[in-house]
DNA sequence: ACAGTGACTAAACTAATGTTCAGTCCACAA
DNA sequence: TTGTGGACTGAACATTAGTTTAGTCACTGT
């Protein structure tokens, strides 16, 4: 090999995070060694310590890359809306947007994301108020708009919203099993989309003020 | 102490699988050491690979008597039903009364459930599974009857409903951090049902045959 | 030219973790 | 009483995995 003239992939603290993020998402934080990073980085165990000072460092890293990743779809604040229109679909039209921009690497966001919400680090709590947030908000609009039904929880109703968000995200790799592709191709993903706003809306919105179908 | 005559919470076996379901539900498989373990169940770290011959198979017989337990709400079948009458509450109800007798280990179970999800382990997608075909089959009674719109998602709804009733599930820590309480508390567990009975049928039952409110 | 800085390496180090094994204790059958 | 078997112990063992460190190399400013 020539001099090493910084990797195709960019130098070895690059290289390093992107690695660890797929690593990490493929098989966990703790199902992943130094020495698999390093060798997949194709650089030596000691420069993990030497650039994150620890594992857990690299795993600080990684997460900050990937909330940077992620600050354009968290910190979406809704437009201005025509009232009477739903304005959860413009969240999830963000959303959309925001996968089908990041398409070549979403597997791995996905997964890591996924990894996040179930072992509970603070950051994936972070994302999930910050989810909240918007959701709640959203309903809140609509409700001030009058065009939510009396008999719908309001504590709830965003908590469904966001199991129906977030669903897809969580449990894909048995979508994939069961069906034999992935929730997130872009033809059954615009159904879902579909499907979603079909179900929230019909059941949520009072039937006097139902848009058009 | 006298003779140790089997402690009350039965054999070393018995008590090294209760504890480890526990530990592996808190912390995850890889969370935990054997060690850990053995203290936790007062044993001896010996007795772990005595009985069951390696951490992996310790796991494996923690994942049997999980499933054991999980049998009866997973081999439920519909019974005769009512047409007319959406088919997925009497899943739904099933659940809850199988909560509700669980209710003392029912931190655990689904921690543990949620962390196997996680994991994709096998019995892990048997499950889900298992879940799906229920909740497939309900929707495909509900179609037969009638009581489908016709601008439902066959393939989606079921998903979709799957999402909304392990929603909980997966995501209630972060419930937790949100409104102070679990979602599985009793009262709100409540409403929650009650909330997605409602945005199902209204979201998916035909007007026409709509039940009385 | 020279010293310094920082990315990077590779071997050595250390703490931890899963496993093995020789041996104890007790129940039960011959 | 003897002995066989299985539950159980705990120290020793081997491996793994994260960390430390001495040292190389290239580049930069003086």
């Amino acid at each position: 090999m020539a001099k090493k003239p910084v990797n195709e992939a960019g130098d070895g603290r690059t290289r390093l995070i992107s690695t660890a993020l797929r690593l990490f998402a493929e098989k966990g934080f703790d199902g992943v060694t130094v020495r698999d990073i390093a060798t997949a980085s194709d650089v030596s165990v000691g420069l993990i310590n030497h650039h994150f000072g620890s594992k857990e460092g690299l795993r600080t890293a990684v997460d900050d890359q990937f909330i940077r990743q992620f600050e354009e779809a968290l910190f979406w604040e809704p437009k201005k809306q025509e009232p009477g229109r739903a304005t959860t679909e413009d969240f999830a039209a963000t959303v959309d947007e925001w996968i089908s921009r990041h398409q070549d690497t979403w597997p791995d966001t996905a997964n890591y994301f996924r990894r996040a919400l179930l072992e509970e680090s603070d950051w994936g709590f972070a994302i999930f108020a910050r989810f909240y947030a918007i959701v709640q908000k959203s309903v809140t609009k609509m409700d001030a708009d009058g065009v939510l039904g009396a008999q719908v929880d309001r504590l709830w109703l965003p908590f469904l919203m966001m199991y129906l968000e977030l669903g897809t995200l969580l449990l894909d790799p048995y979508i994939k099993r069961t069906i034999g592709k992935s929730g997130f191709e872009t033809d059954l993903w615009r159904r879902r989309h579909r499907a979603y706003t079909d179900l929230i809306r019909r059941g949520v919105v009072k039937r006097a003020v139902e848009p058009k179908a």
